[in-house]
DNA sequence: CTGAAAGCGCTAACAG
DNA sequence: CTGTTAGCGCTTTCAG
């Protein structure tokens, strides 16, 4: 029992200090072992000893540290998830996805954005494994090298979402994207479209887009049809964008009779702007999307798109996670595929 | 100098114990403590040992164990963010305002989701203050009273998002909920509509759907137009619920010559129910939304709005937080106000 | 500019 | 079912 007059060194600082363990076990007459006990395994006190301490918490309002838990047990109830923006629909549904996954046994997200660089990215995770996450969550599979190496040797299960990279870091959860563009660009294509571009971000940033691209181009040489360099723009991501997109390609010399754009926003903002100039959708120009966001069925005409597994992604993510934290069997690679729904708009 | 053969009772647990600072200042050649500052006050230590350690930090891959260091300092650099749903685009916003703020800084932002129940919000609550986070940014001023005691005794700079509580924890940033119902309620009602009807979530769990509700009912007062009961409806957030909505008011002995609906996504999909029943607005029924999300401008006509600051309600809020924990002033309450946009559908 | 000692609050590993 | 002891990896305090 320490004396109430010892070293007041450290304790001065805070003023009061938190309540502790040890406040709740003198209250409850046990030792701080039988609270730690009484928390993580209720089963293996008392049912007397038990109803004392959870007395002595809720008087004392105790919030127990987990920081110091977390040191003394070298492990957490965080997971890092990392992704380019939290604004994108289509990565705040991962996130919802993995929280849902996560609620039932008590696991919190710790959040991270990239902005879409890797080289941002790798010192977040440098920084988010500082807190010593039991997972992590990682959009994509465009990461820099030394980002790899620290997952790994980070020793813990890793994820990564959206894609269905050759090479995982450790497992991933996602569609092909490559598969998905071709699939579309195909459908275009089958449509009897000629001339057709494609919009979406630089993918030097971007193994999603990039893989997009280059699914585009697949099909455009499964159908035998010319891939046109001056029909491939890059932007930002937005509806407006979308608008200034279709304007910049109708410039060009030879405009395209279809064009695929890599997000729905994008789709939607040609479609206002094609209104605007009396273009007909899809009599005039195709127009499709990808992802169907919520506003794929709402412009009109309605947008032919890609649907992918949005919050599934990282709904399954979390899931795989709490798998292999429990020792449970976890697949390395799961595809959940994707779907192209047809609407009016080509 | 500890024994390479020390007890091997906790190592032995995982595997190979994690590379701890002790391992850098043996492979640089100083104490512990000296990396310690070289890492938070490098122009304290002298260039060459302060190139010796961050030559062993690369080397061995050492990632500071933030747990410790958060454990012995008393300090973390995570704030907590708690809101109903990620996949809000109004929270996503704010959630990306935060997360910019903290960014120089290098904070990161532990998540939370209520799911908007008050219940639910209290144990994430206390869950999130286990991990001692620096403050914590939480969307409305409707908590249980528990919750409000135990962040008040968290003693961490606390912000209520997204409205102007009477009685704040701590501090607020946000707009007025009320007013801005009330202002455009009026406006409507300017226009010669009698007959308003309103649509939102049950307030019961949502104080900000409280005061809109509130607002609208003081709008009509304030223009000496009747309150109907029965044009009053509550439902989920979504497109397609607003279609379901409109079409449940139009099936009112007297529907509504106007509608009020306290998010776009219902007046975006009441514009489209409208279209396919080839009602006009504004001719026969006007529609206003809340918000100004991206679809209210995308719609034809174009969604009548209340523009609210979503992204900068983060921002602020997270800068409110840095300010306190700087010891720089800090306003209690911040009112960022909010803006009538005028588009075609009232 | 550098170091030694002590301790943050909790839990693992033994006891009993 | 409960307690004792030791230590997680870091930073604070006090010394030099």
């Amino acid at each position: 029992m320490s004396e109430p007059d010892d070293p007041p060194s450290r304790r001065a600082r805070l003023g009061a200090r938190q309540i502790s363990m040890e406040d709740v076990a003198r209250k409850a007459g046990v030792s701080a072992i039988t609270v730690s006990r009484a928390l993580h395994h209720p089963d293996r006190v008392s049912g007397k000893t038990r109803a004392a301490i959870d007395a002595a918490i809720a008087e004392l309002g105790y919030v127990p540290n987990l920081l110091a838990g977390g040191l003394a047990s070298a492990t957490t109830r965080i997971v890092s998830m990392i992704v380019p923006y939290v604004t994108h629909g289509v990565f705040a549904d991962a996130i919802q996805g993995a929280s849902d996954a996560f609620e039932d046994a008590g696991f919190s997200v710790l959040l991270g954005n990239s902005g879409g660089s890797p080289q941002r990215e790798e010192t977040i995770v440098r920084n988010l494994l500082g807190h010593r996450p039991a997972g992590v969550l990682i959009q994509g599979a465009n990461h820099t090298e030394t980002t790899r190496r620290i997952l790994q040797s980070a020793a813990v299960p890793v994820v990564e979402m959206g894609t269905l990279p050759p090479r995982p870091i450790d497992m991933a959860v996602g569609y092909s994207n490559h598969e998905a563009a071709r699939t579309m660009t195909r459908f275009i294509a089958g449509r009897g479209r000629k001339r057709i571009g494609f919009v979406s971000v630089p993918p030097a940033e971007n193994d999603r887009a990039n893989e997009r691209l280059r699914g585009f181009k697949a099909a455009l040489e499964d159908m035998e049809l010319e891939f046109h360099p001056e029909l491939v723009l890059h932007t930002n991501y937005g509806i407006a964008e979308g608008r200034a997109a279709l304007a910049a390609l109708l410039d060009r010399p030879e405009p395209p009779d279809a064009v695929f754009c890599a997000s729905d926003l994008w789709a939607a903002g040609m479609i206002s702007e094609c209104a605007r100039r009396g273009i007909r959708v899809p009599e005039d120009i195709a127009i499709t999307g990808f992802n169907d966001q919520e506003i794929a069925s709402e412009t009109v005409p309605g947008i032919t798109t890609i649907r992918v597994p949005r919050y599934q992604i990282g709904r399954v993510g979390g899931d795989l996670i709490m798998r292999r934290l429990q020792g449970l069997p976890a697949d390395k690679i799961v595809d959940l595929g994707f779907k192209l729904i047809e609407r009016e708009s080509a």
